[in-house]
DNA sequence: ACGTTTCCAGCAATCGTTTGTTCTATTTAA
DNA sequence: TTAAATAGAACAAACGATTGCTGGAAACGT
């Protein structure tokens, strides 16, 4: 049978506050040494260990947080998730993985559900098509730190990286290869990374005066089929791009097989950057040059953050991080032919 | 404040027990019409949830699982962990994600620190150093399902797939492109499934009398570094392959760079076919011919077997489920050299 | 009219731990 | 010597939900 307490205290002759402040107890009220001993070697022999749904009951701390996500097995989150569980599992923290599907109604069910469970904070990737939930963690003190997305009117924990910054810097890095024509393939627009990806592109289309054709920026989706419908549409304009920039990961494959069916080669008539974290991308052919977010950090600051509020005594002043992108100079790029 | 079933006796004038036999009791015990419409009514409005950690507490039953496995940013169990964690959100359970890192003692660690936390059920791909932690999960009578390996000589539940028999078919397929000689890249010896897969491949090898040099095998790690070395070791020998066999995911991004880096080409030069689960090896040049494992489908069986077993009153036999893997022919496999 | 059955709801214990309060000896101070 | 202080341990309530048991009243049968 499971050893508790009263096990123990049966045992020991004592009483089972004396047995839990021995073993437990933070120094609030003393015990005498040969009693302290005699708890500690018979908690030691019937090898008790604490009853953690009990103590947690008792004390509304489950130490279990929850992330909330897309989907795991999308790489991106994956290796956020990752980096966290790490450090959960260090921090004596357990680690619920949710999967969202970008459906608010999921994120919805989960957050209540994960409520009434009395989980001690969350890191959520939300979905953003509604942001009364995230208004209600705020009102019910629960807390979270935002990932990946923030809502710019809401002064919450927030770790994001730099999307706009890194748009407008890879069109730059386009436009000094002498690309005046660039098109922008945009995954799901909806989503605020790619809403920021967009900025940084539109600001830098106006900056180095490119062609700002609006059907330059074509795509809806991040399946490889999205990414080659993308791109056909592209190539079918009047005055095509000379570079594209992806702003999806698995996408970028179906740009590249919609540009290599064309029988067209990368970068001699048409260069490519991506936002692309796969790790195989430096294999490909051409090594690909992107623009990659450092995840396992993102996840890292998150955490860490998330704990500060997890064990600080009063509330604290909500923080924004944010994680420079990096920016990966690989042969994928090169200008276009008109200037060769 | 957070509303209780305390709550809603006083404010229907009624004792706590009959509000939680309204709220939840399995009609054991009869509650006349009009109490039970006043206590539905009165749960209503004050929006009522149920503290789901107290009557865990009560009942031992924590509605969790928990789900150990390597690592979650590997892409094969991330897909598992997916498929698993879409049927414990359907089934009302929250899904717990540990990665163990291929170390016993972070397994154990997990094991004991969720025990203790009263977690319902495990599903385990068992690092495998020992079977002492399973072997008290079953004299526990904890339900569990393992995936992706088991122990042959312990009779629990586990949903694996069968990569002995697609190893042995990897290699007649090859042999009937007239290869003799064939090279098996390990990944990681230690592991069940990649020992299976030797097994495979000398059966094959035996039976198809092909070369059974035993310097044929080798490499030892998943990373593409490890990939490229244990291929160079192969191109090194005397007698190198006329084609590769791949064990891992990854590691085969390495094997193609060992290749193109020596000016060969695959297929012509070199066949290769791999246990090769990522999305984009249809896309790689060559599109690779790979085995691939029915990840979702794994998840799947895996979830609905604990969930048997979960659900069941008395214990319940355990099951082997063993899923068969798909081969997919494409373009990196052609006869040898000297037969063109 | 009295005994038996049925219906409905309250009572109370319980799960294991934590922690403020109380109690009893013993020590210390005056 | 007596009052006050202190150490050490027991007491008891509490967290919120569940459930076997008890009991009163109404309904029913003979």
């Amino acid at each position: 049978m499971v050893v508790t307490l009263k096990d123990i205290a049966i045992r020991a002759g004592v009483h089972v506050s004396t047995v839990s402040r021995v073993l437990r107890g933070k120094e609030t009220q003393q015990v005498s040494p040969q009693t302290r001993k005699l708890i500690l070697s018979i908690a030691e022999e019937l090898s008790y260990t604490p009853n953690l749904l009990a103590r947690a009951f008792r004390l509304k701390k489950t130490h279990t947080i929850a992330l909330l996500i897309p989907d795991i097995s999308n790489a991106f989150f994956a290796r956020i998730a990752r980096s966290i569980e790490i450090q959960s599992y260090n921090a004596g923290y357990t680690l619920v993985v949710c999967n969202t599907d970008e459906e608010q109604a999921k994120e919805n069910q989960y957050l209540n559900s994960l409520k009434s469970r009395s989980i001690d904070g969350f890191i959520i990737a939300p979905v953003q098509d509604s942001k009364q939930q995230i208004i209600d963690l705020i009102n019910n003190k629960i807390p979270f730190v935002l990932i990946d997305r923030r809502f710019d009117d809401l002064e919450t924990n927030a770790v994001i990286s730099d999307n706009e910054k890194a748009s407008f810097y890879a069109t730059e890095y386009l436009s000094r290869y002498q690309h005046k024509r660039i098109g922008f393939i945009c995954g799901r627009k909806r989503l605020y990374t790619i809403k920021k990806r967009l900025v940084g592109f539109q600001k830098a289309v106006k900056q180095f005066q490119l062609d700002d054709n609006p059907e330059m920026i074509v795509g809806d989706g991040f399946t490889i089929e999205d990414g080659f419908r993308a791109t056909q549409k592209l190539m079918a304009l009047e005055h095509p791009p000379t570079a594209i920039i992806s702003s999806g990961n698995v996408l970028t494959i179906g740009i590249m097989k919609a540009i290599h069916e064309r029988d067209l080669s990368i970068p001699r008539d048409i260069s490519l950057v991506g936002f692309t974290d796969s790790f195989c991308v430096p294999y490909w052919n051409p090594p690909l040059t992107t623009i990659s977010h450092p995840l396992h950090q993102m996840g890292h600051e998150a955490f860490e953050l998330l704990l500060k509020h997890l064990q600080a005594k009063e509330t604290l002043a909500p923080r924004q991080i944010t994680i420079k992108t990096k920016f990966h100079e690989r042969h994928s790029v090169d200008q276009p032919k008109i200037y060769n």
